[in-house]
DNA sequence: ACAATGATACAGACCTGTCTCTACCATCGC
DNA sequence: GCGATGGTAGAGACAGGTCTGTATCATTGT
C-alpha cells in the first residue's frame, strides 16, 4: 500500500523538491518547466495549478531556502548561548563544512541574483533582502561581542562569507575550508580586543 | 570624411565591444544574438563570419576580459616594485575602488561560471582557469612577502577578493570598500609577522 | 460520482544559426 | 584613366528548436 515517500507526497511538494534540487544544481534559467515536471512525475497543469508561473515557483524555492538557511543559522548559534564571539566563529566553521559537502554549489541566493539581473524581478528582491538580513544578524553579533567597530567587522565578515561561497566548489579552488575559519577567527579576535574570553 | 570612431572600427571590434558590455551588464544568457547585432549595427552574417557561434563569442569576451584584468593587475603591482607586501595591499585598495565604480556588476568570470554550469562549456573552463591564475599570482606574492604560511594567506586573500566582488553592487550591500582593504591589510600583516617593512 | 491528477497537444514567443540578395569599395588588368 | 572583380558588410527571411503557459481528455482513488 505505502509507496515510496516521494510518491505519497502531494504534487506541490514533489514539484518544489525537484525544482529546488535542479535550480540549485543546474541553475534557474537552465532548468525548464518540462524538465521539472518530467523529473517530479507530475502533470504540467498540476504545476500551474499550484504556482502562478515559473517566476512564482522560483520565489517559492528561494523562500524555502531562506527558511532553511535561517534554521541552520539558529542551530549553529544555539550551540554557544550567551557567547557571541564563539557564535560568530562557529558560523564560519559550519560554513566551511557545508562548502566541503559534495552537493555544495555556491550560495543559492548569490547565484539567483547573478542569473536574474532585472531589478524588478521579485526573486532577485528576495535574494537581496535575505543578504541584508544576514548582515543585520552578523551586525547584532558583532555588537554583542563588543567589537571596537561593529560596522567594519560585520562588513569584513560578510565579505569573507560571500567569498567562501564563491570560492567553494562553484569555482573549485581546492580546500579553502581551513582558510575560511582561520580568517574569520583572525578578524574577530582582532576586532574584539582581548576583552572577555 | 572621418566618421565617428565607432563606425570606423571593423565589424569584429564593434561586435565584441557591444557583446562585452551587454554580457557584463545584463548577463550572458539574457542577451541574445539579435540584441547584439541590433545594438552594434552589424549584419548577423558579419557576426557569424567572425565568430563560429555564440559560445565562441562568449569565449572571446572572456579572453579579452582576462587580458584586461591581467593588465590591471600588472599596473597596480608596478606601483610598488620590489615590495610584495605593498603590492598585495595595493591590489585590494584598487579592487575597492573598482567596486565603487557605477558600472561595476560583480566579477565577470564568477558570473559567467554561475550562468554556465555545464562543466564541458569552454567559457566556463576559461573562467576557472583565470581564477586559478589569480591564485597563483597571489601565492607568488605571499611567498615573496615572506608569509609564515603562504598557502593559507593566499587562500584567505582570494576568499576576500571573491567576497568583495560578490558583495559589491551585485548584491548592493552598501559601502564595503573600506572593509575590503582593511581586512586584507589585517590578514597580510598578521601573516607576515613584523619582518621587513 | 467527484475531485485531483496524469498525459498530451497546442499556441505564441524567443533564440540560434543559415541562406539569399544587395551595396560598397579597394585593387588590378588593360 | 577605367571598368571588371572580389572581399566585406548590411538587411531580412527562414528553418528548427526550446521555452512558457493553456486547453482538452483520460485515469485513478475514494
Amino acid at each position: 500500500m505505502a509507496e515510496a515517500a516521494s510518491a505519497r507526497k502531494p504534487a506541490r511538494d514533489r514539484i518544489l523538491d525537484t525544482a529546488a534540487e535542479l535550480f540549485y544544481r543546474e541553475g534557474i534559467r537552465a532548468v525548464g518547466i518540462d524538465t521539472i515536471i518530467a523529473k517530479s512525475g507530475v502533470a504540467k497543469m498540476s504545476l500551474y495549478r499550484n504556482f502562478e508561473s515559473k517566476d512564482d515557483l522560483v520565489c517559492a524555492y528561494l523562500e524555502r531556502s531562506i527558511a532553511q538557511h535561517s534554521a541552520w543559522w539558529d542551530r549553529v548559534v544555539a550551540r554557544h548561548p550567551g557567547d557571541p564571539r564563539a557564535q560568530m566563529k562557529a558560523l564560519f566553521v559550519a560554513l566551511a563544512h557545508w562548502i566541503d559537502h559534495p552537493k555544495f554549489q555556491g550560495c543559492p541566493f548569490t547565484s539567483a541574483a547573478a542569473e536574474l539581473r532585472d531589478p524588478a524581478n521579485p526573486a532577485r528582491a528576495l535574494a537581496l533582502t535575505h543578504k541584508r538580513m544576514v548582515r543585520d544578524r552578523l551586525h547584532a553579533l558583532a555588537v554583542a561581542a563588543g567589537a571596537d567597530d561593529p560596522d567594519r567587522l560585520c562588513a569584513q565578515l560578510q565579505l569573507l562569507m560571500e567569498g567562501a561561497y564563491a570560492a567553494g566548489r562553484a569555482l573549485d579552488l581546492g580546500p579553502s575550508n581551513d582558510a575560511v575559519a582561520s580568517a574569520a577567527a583572525a578578524l574577530i579576535d582582532g576586532a574584539c580586543g582581548q576583552a572577555r574570553p
